[in-house]
DNA sequence: ATATTAGTTCTAGCATACAAGTATCCCAGT
DNA sequence: ACTGGGATACTTGTATGCTAGAACTAATAT
């Protein structure tokens, strides 16, 4: 572990995070315990690297060890902590190969979805709903209301899958892309800015679908993405990400 | 629950099933039980919507509950069982929409696979590999072996993706597919051969590849996987199923 | 014969206690 | 100053007991 000083900005304790949240004790605890440290470690308010005691928890919850145990293993079986025997329980930290792996499973299941769009044979409302979104995230930019932009760009997505018939494909493999969005998390956080380029790639996709147009869909949707391996090595330099990413899936 | 009676085979008590198995007390137990659990559900000796009781299984593995219950709480976690509060858990069925999502999720990623597998800038080397798969795949559908065709499939596959330059996809993408692999084991129960056929298929594949032509390749992928909704509502038809599969994913 | 209800028996959820391994710190020796 | 080793204070892993609620059974009323 490296020391709180070498991060870029000040480790919070899980202590202050959790200060002030009630479980409801008519709810199962362990859901919610899982619930509100997926939370945490998605939007990097627990750093990635960052050791989290079962006991603490248990603690600062007022409740028993086994319902954050429990939490604990789902959130390792999804690789957002990592267990280790008898040492403690880390927040995983991002991992490039992970991370790599995700943008291919993304952008292979993306490239589905638009190519199914562009076939949707009365694609008329459900273009309307794109358009829509569209609109409406061009607001969120203007307003630079970051929440806004996340959810409609989530949005966006989801619906490409439903115009495809694969409603489901996308939630499934969101299990697959919590590093990416931790690496967003963190450029949101400084202030990186890539609202307006988004938008005009996903205009161009709703173009090509619109026009029925798979291939150029597809080719949208390569050029949305962009090249991965220079994503990969800009991450890697990446002074901010220092002690926040590690090359291999290790802790 | 539907009675032992209607379904096509016989029911095996997970008692039966553990018969004879003893753990390392010397490695984590609940490791082990997940394992070896994981392997009964996915290759359908325990059956989909079967109810399994942690005490049971506790006391067939000379065990407590805990180490029990966290296996189960992680089988949870990839769907492999559904845990039920107050009431039990249970192997979850096959889930129609779930397996239909799988399809279309391996044909994504297996469409960037080919596709990067045919740009492989050296392929000899790699493509000797997949000659030397496909004709000990040959051999054995010969010798009707299979657990070596399981194998040889599995790494045909496997080969692709390293080709591609992505490696972990498909071990990642494999955690969406537990369905699929329980779909053929039925099959594969019920002495469905579909050996030779696949075999040229996938020999379709590495001739594309051989050519360095991503286009054909990504056809013949397309034609070994075949028409989804046609696969579906043989699924959903098929009367040895009947028990075994949901429309949705519960249970 | 059927519907309903009370009682029993099962389940998972949670709390707690203890066991076993790991990391850290302190101190002795070099 | 630095290294080595051992005691100590942590961590997770496992065992067990108890509780609340679901499901099944069987008896009762209609």
């Amino acid at each position: 572990m490296t020391n709180a000083e070498d991060q870029p900005t000040a480790e919070l304790t899980i202590l202050q995070l959790l200060a002030g949240t009630v479980l409801d004790a008519n709810q199962n605890i362990t859901f919610q315990i899982f619930d509100i440290l997926r939370d945490l470690i998605v939007s990097v308010r627990l750093r990635p690297g960052q050791r989290l005691s079962e006991k603490e928890i248990a603690a600062a919850l007022c409740t028993s060890k086994t319902p954050v145990r429990e939490a604990m293993i789902r959130l390792d079986e999804i690789k957002l902590v990592r267990i280790v025997p008898q040492s403690g329980t880390y927040v995983t930290k991002i991992s490039v190969s992970r991370y790599r792996t995700a943008c291919f499973i993304r952008l292979q299941l993306e490239l589905g979805a638009v190519r199914g769009a562009a076939l949707t044979p009365d694609p008329h409302q459900s273009i309307a709903v794109l358009d829509g979104i569209l609109s409406q995230t061009a607001k969120a930019i203007a307003q630079e209301d970051d929440a806004a932009f996340c959810t409609l760009d989530d949005a966006f997505h989801r619906q490409l899958f439903i115009m495809a018939g694969f409603k489901d494909a996308w939630s499934t493999a969101r299990r697959t892309q919590f590093d990416v969005n931790r690496v967003r998390h963190i450029r949101r956080m400084q202030r990186i800015i890539t609202g307006p380029a988004q938008l005009a790639d996903h205009q161009a996709i709703v173009d090509a679908i619109r026009a029925q147009d798979g291939a150029r869909a597809e080719d949208a949707l390569r050029a949305h993405i962009g090249d991965l391996d220079r994503q990969i090595s800009a991450l890697v330099r990446d002074d901010k990400m220092r002690g926040f990413i590690a090359l291999e899936d290790s802790i």
